[in-house]
RNA sequence: GCGGAGUUAGUUUAGUCUGGUAUGACGUCAGCUUCCCAAGCUGAAGGCCGCGGGUUCAAAUCCCGCACUCCGCACCA
């Protein structure tokens, strides 16, 4: 495992990723590309995924737009209440939050959501100056991480999402109905969200406009121990970290301790572990935090943060959240539409868990974690999984000359449109070797002069570095069971 | 947003103090050679020296502003 510099240098020089405009002075931080490799890496992710998950537990998909109505946002509570009051320093410029800094200084505590006056008046009769520099305080103003947009002529107001879920809420009535619903249903959604942050930083980690990839599961919070899928992941070790260190315990021990509170919430942690397992991230380097009371987000009653520990510290990769009602309930005042819905005999608004994730952050991780610099063999090798790589398969003539050119030519066609193969003549064939090795590619086949003789070809394992010879008619069938999801 | 350190080719880097438009390595491309693990030889391409302004006969170099990157603080609903 290398560090973040490694992982960064390897992403520019082999197209994962890159900064944003970056041929312009006035580019803007917090805004980075994927290139061929890092899509592709993305896209297989993002396959896993849908199997681990969505597939495997029967939910439904959508594609919300991103850019949504200013109600939504109302009702969603990103807007006003929960906006961050806060002052800047007239001599310093040093900003800081109103109502922590008032907290800290005087112990008064006012709400976030108070009057931007309360605060004011709060820091004149205190005589509260910048901790840094002792100057006086500018007005407090409200800071509000959402993009604003101006939709028409008329510049009407409008928001880009800040979290992929809202769709979902919304969209809940409808996809009930129309998908013929039953609780507990899950819903998911994969996209591109966007947060004005203060000071983004490290590339994929924080990023102003990053993508998601979100799971609400609806359901009856009167029957959140009535999970008959729990048997399929009873026995699966997950780690959670309550106080102290991380535990190991099963999610049947888990749920009988108390340290998670039910069955349902459970067997998602369980899932996801799975899942988090087969990209091939060090699940040893892996826990659940349970978040306190003063950290969970506005919305959640119950959440955990699925974070790995990487050379840059624990990331939180995944944020587990019990919202309860609170999300439809207020979609459901706001826009005086009905939210409940009929399960079984109970008429019931549902409750909603969710897994919300932050890609970015993952493939980053994956990458880290799979990065080696194999000193032995003077070579770097990212040994992903081989459903995961970029390119699965590079085809290589050994030499061009000879009509070995012209055969590697002929397989590569044959091949290129079954999985990702990648066609490379040029230069010494240890340099060609290695080059696939730093994108991940698990195979490499050579044509040889044997080839030409006997219709067959050696195919090099990445990670051993051995050779076989066989036939050309099996490559394929050799290939495409390598290559596939587990 | 605050403080600090940086920014020179795809990557990495010399040169900045002491002004005269840039050095090496790796990588890339073409050819030769070799013919299975970054070998060698020859050649080539690739630089608004982060951006803008100032000082100067002359700026990668000195001065000012800005942007970006990294680290620490704050922030991350």
């Amino acid at each position: 495992m290398l560090d973040y510099e490694s992982v960064m240098k390897l992403a520019l020089e082999r197209g994962f990723y890159f900064p944003s405009c970056e041929v312009y002075a006035d580019a803007q931080a917090g805004f980075w590309e994927y290139g061929p490799s890092g899509v592709s890496l993305k896209n297989k992710f993002l396959e896993l995924w849908r199997r681990e998950l969505i597939r495997r537990d029967g939910m439904l998909e959508i594609d919300g737009s991103q850019i949504m109505s200013k109600s939504v946002f109302e009702a969603s509570g990103h807007l006003g209440n929960f906006a961050d009051p806060i002052i800047k320093c007239m001599k310093c410029n040093a900003t800081f939050r109103a109502d922590r800094t008032i907290a800290e200084l005087t112990q008064i505590e006012i709400p976030e959501s108070a009057d931007l006056e309360e605060f004011d008046n709060a820091i004149s009769e205190n005589n509260i100056k910048c901790p840094k520099c002792k100057g006086d305080f500018e007005k407090t103003k409200n800071f509000n991480m959402m993009f604003k947009v101006g939709i028409g002529p008329e510049d009407e107001e409008a928001y880009l999402r800040p979290e992929t879920c809202q769709s979902i809420f919304v969209d809940f009535p409808r996809l009930y109905k129309t998908m013929r619903g039953k609780l507990p249903l899950g819903i998911a959604q994969v996209g591109k969200s966007f947060r004005n942050e203060i000071a983004p930083r490290q590339s994929l980690l924080r990023l102003r406009e990053f993508y998601q990839a979100e799971i609400e599961v609806f359901c009856n919070p009167s029957k959140l121990s009535e999970m008959e899928k729990f048997s399929e992941i009873q026995d699966v070790t997950i780690r959670i970290q309550t106080d102290a260190d991380p535990v190991s315990m099963t999610c049947k021990e888990a749920v009988e301790t108390g340290i998670v509170p039910n069955k349902f919430v459970a067997y998602y942690l369980g899932i996801l572990t799975e899942f988090y397992e087969k990209t091939g991230i060090d699940i040893s380097k892996s826990r659940f935090r349970k978040l306190g009371d003063k950290e969970k987000a506005f919305y959640a009653e119950v959440a955990f943060d699925f974070e790995v520990e990487t050379t840059i510290g624990w990331l939180e990769l995944v944020a587990c959240n019990y919202r309860s009602d609170y999300d439809l309930s207020n979609h459901e005042k706001k826009s005086k539409q009905k939210f409940e819905i009929m399960d079984g005999d109970d008429k019931v608004l549902p409750h909603v868990f969710e897994i919300s994730m932050g890609i970015d952050r993952s493939l980053y991780t994956i990458l880290e974690h799979s990065l080696e610099d194999d000193k032995e063999h003077e070579r770097l090798v990212l040994g992903l999984k081989p459903y995961l790589a970029p390119m699965h398969i590079g085809i290589l003539s050994l030499v061009k000359k000879d009509g070995l050119k012209e055969k590697a030519d002929e397989i590569y066609v044959e091949i290129k449109r079954k999985c990702d193969a990648f066609l490379d003549h040029s230069g010494a064939i240890g340099r060609r070797y290695r080059r696939l090795d730093e994108i991940g590619a698990p195979f490499a086949v050579t044509v040889d002069h044997q080839t030409l003789e006997d219709e067959t070809v050696t195919i090099r394992n990445r990670d051993s570095m051995e050779q076989n010879r066989i036939k050309i008619s099996e490559l394929d069938s050799i290939v495409i069971s390598s290559i596939a999801y587990p």
